[in-house]
DNA sequence: ATATGATACGTTAAAACATATCATATGCAG
DNA sequence: CTGCATATGATATGTTTTAACGTATCATAT
């Protein structure tokens, strides 16, 4: 199997999995919110939101920045997608969201490539850091600048 | 002892460290770039690069933008300041820059607040994470969002 | 003394990113 | 069907960051 049908089949995947989420809670992943997260997938990386205007818009008609802003929001309070601050855009997330592990999108200071990474070990560590802060809750999703090997 | 001279004390601390550290490196902490951090360290937490330029600036003379991004850009690249991403803000860094630790800036989501953390315990989960990714080194800086107790 | 090079800063403009506002449409509960 | 909540369309504007180009300053070389 060529890794390309891989592939597709991940997509397909993800894409269910969305809708099944959305449905689960009484989400509505409307025309233009399963647009933009079929983008974003297919993609395979970050998007900037301007570059997701330009993908989904055609010839005839032209969406406003603000759609997508809205499609993201929506997207990002499901928990299907995040946002790298730091590069300013938008990726899927992976993986079931096991609620105990933090989510780390490592980012590639060069590419911005991005590959997220799910521990438990660092959301221990993390939660006793911020102990310390004195904060009793943090975000269960982290970004990371490095350099992929080679 | 009062806080207030508690904390003349620590600015000053932190200047004479910088100034120090930049002699070391042979950078230059020009007028500029020492008013950029001093205004950093002065506020005690985060600013952006406009409440800089508004600080920054007198009646005869206003800064533009770009001046202080560039002191900005030095003061980072000295590891003096974090930029932090999910604020468009900019904060200087404390303590001792431990190689061996990760400085966790923890976010307040709600009021901007900022505490940083060194933690040799979350660099290594993260080095860990970071390999199971396949990249080599990291960033040892990172941003947590979270709420403050209280 | 004059030329060259390196670095910082000034000035103007624009690119890139994000939100406000108000109008219109669409789904859905009563 | 009606009214209300929610989603989208259209336009404008706000915010953050960088690009492009010129000048000032100072050290060093000719």
């Amino acid at each position: 199997m060529s890794t390309k049908a891989l592939r597709k089949e991940e997509e397909d995947n993800l894409l269910r999995r969305a809708d099944d989420l959305c449905r689960q809670n009484n989400l509505r992943l409307t025309p233009i919110r399963e647009r933009v997260y079929r983008e974003l997938v297919q993609s395979g990386g970050p998007v900037g939101a301007y570059d997701l205007v330009d993908r989904l818009s055609s010839e005839k008609k032209r969406l406003a920045p603000v759609t997508i802003y809205r499609a993201l929001d929506f997207l990002r309070d499901a928990g299907l997608v995040h946002r790298l601050a730091t590069q300013n855009s938008y990726v899927i997330s992976h993986g079931q969201p096991d609620v105990n592990a933090m989510k780390i999108m490592f980012v590639d200071s060069k590419t911005g490539e991005t590959i997220e990474v799910h521990s438990t070990e660092v959301a221990e560590a993390v939660k006793k850091a911020a102990e310390q802060a004195g904060f009793k809750s943090v975000s269960p999703f982290m970004e990371v600048e490095g350099e992929i090997a080679q």
